[in-house]
DNA sequence: TTGCGTGTTGCACGATCGTATAATAACGCT
DNA sequence: AGCGTTATTATACGATCGTGCAACACGCAA
């Protein structure tokens, strides 16, 4: 417990983030403090101040961590897709009711970002660029698969929204609906808004 | 400030809770602390001790009212747009984006509630009575415009994340589409439920 | 091997947290 | 009018919060 152990500012920056990441998924945004986190981590709770300047930073940080590997999870369904266009937004859209995205903790930590992003500004600029990407990604899509361009905006505003609450209440309150009808439900969805 | 207002049980029960409401919605659920509760509501901090036995059932007792608010509010709406059962139930999706629903208050008020029901098992109880409670208005109104019954269920789960997404992001990053185009995007869905 | 830079620890500090408790004051009842 | 009930306040207590700081120790250069 008490023999330092050295590494390397990144390695350790990487620790940290990953502590906080689980700290947020088991206790919630209520128990993040620096003192868990670092008790996670394995360190002492100065050293988020030494490499973060604080806790506050530290969990925007992680934010950005988490948010840019969901986007590489999506990203990689549809590079598994190949190359139809229906198949690839399908996949996008998918991804979302599949590990490592309908993860109870990743839940968890989305939504203690979401209650953290109402007194951070820093955290609410984070949230609006990664959910701006999200939507462009859907409008790209979704334009492959022959949606009127004029179309795309609103039809992407539909599908982010209808995942997004399929996910949430997928993750909260399991037991109402399972994935496959999740799949099922955003699938006529996409049918509708690919033929209209 | 030093003056003892007495009041009866109820009046000042409804008192803390409406100052929680108040409290959650600016300050977040971190802030959400039982001296800040107190001050709001212009009181001792004892109170909610004596009245509520802790500040974990208050925010409780918070939920409940709040969520009870926003089933009435919905049930006005149906109430107001008459007997035609088409008419009804776009009017209950529709009331959601409209005041008092949409409020950004409301929302962070939501994203607090979410938040502790992660870590508090009561919470998580209310949450998914409440959502129950939702979902089953929903299949009524559904069944009601002459949707086959063995569809009712699941088209019910994606009426209510269609509109969860759209309120959700609705409040959080306004700016991206307005009320009248969740409007038209949850039209186009219902049209699509009722027709197929 | 010696010395320097710095990652790391352990602790102290003030602030704030939730709650218990004794004193006070207002209301209903006889 | 006097009294009991209890809503209310003020305060105290221990725990925990975030952060600043001085000492320590590990790795690398000379």
């Amino acid at each position: 417990m008490s023999k330092p152990s050295r590494a390397t500012p990144e390695a350790r920056r990487l620790d940290l983030i990953a502590a906080t990441a689980r700290v947020l998924a088991s206790h919630g945004a209520g128990g993040a403090s620096v003192r868990t986190i670092a008790t996670e981590a394995g360190v002492s709770p100065g050293l988020v101040t030494h490499h973060f300047g604080g806790v506050a930073r530290l969990v925007e940080a992680t934010y950005d961590h988490v948010a840019a590997q969901v986007a590489q999870a999506l990203e990689a369904a549809v590079a598994r897709a190949g190359d139809d266009p229906r198949a690839r937004l399908a996949a996008y859209v998918e991804a979302s009711f599949a590990p490592p995205i309908a993860d109870a903790a990743l839940l968890a930590t989305w939504i203690a970002f979401w209650s953290m992003a109402r007194a951070d500004a820093a955290m609410a600029a984070s949230h609006a660029r990664h959910y701006a990407g999200y939507r462009a990604r859907l409008e790209a899509l979704l334009a492959a698969c022959g949606v009127a361009p004029a179309r795309c905006r609103l039809a992407a505003v539909g599908v982010a929204a209808l995942v997004d609450g399929l996910w949430l209440e997928l993750c909260l309150s399991s037991g109402t609906f399972d994935a496959a009808e999740a799949r099922a439900l955003t699938g006529d969805y996409l049918a509708m808004l690919v033929a209209g």
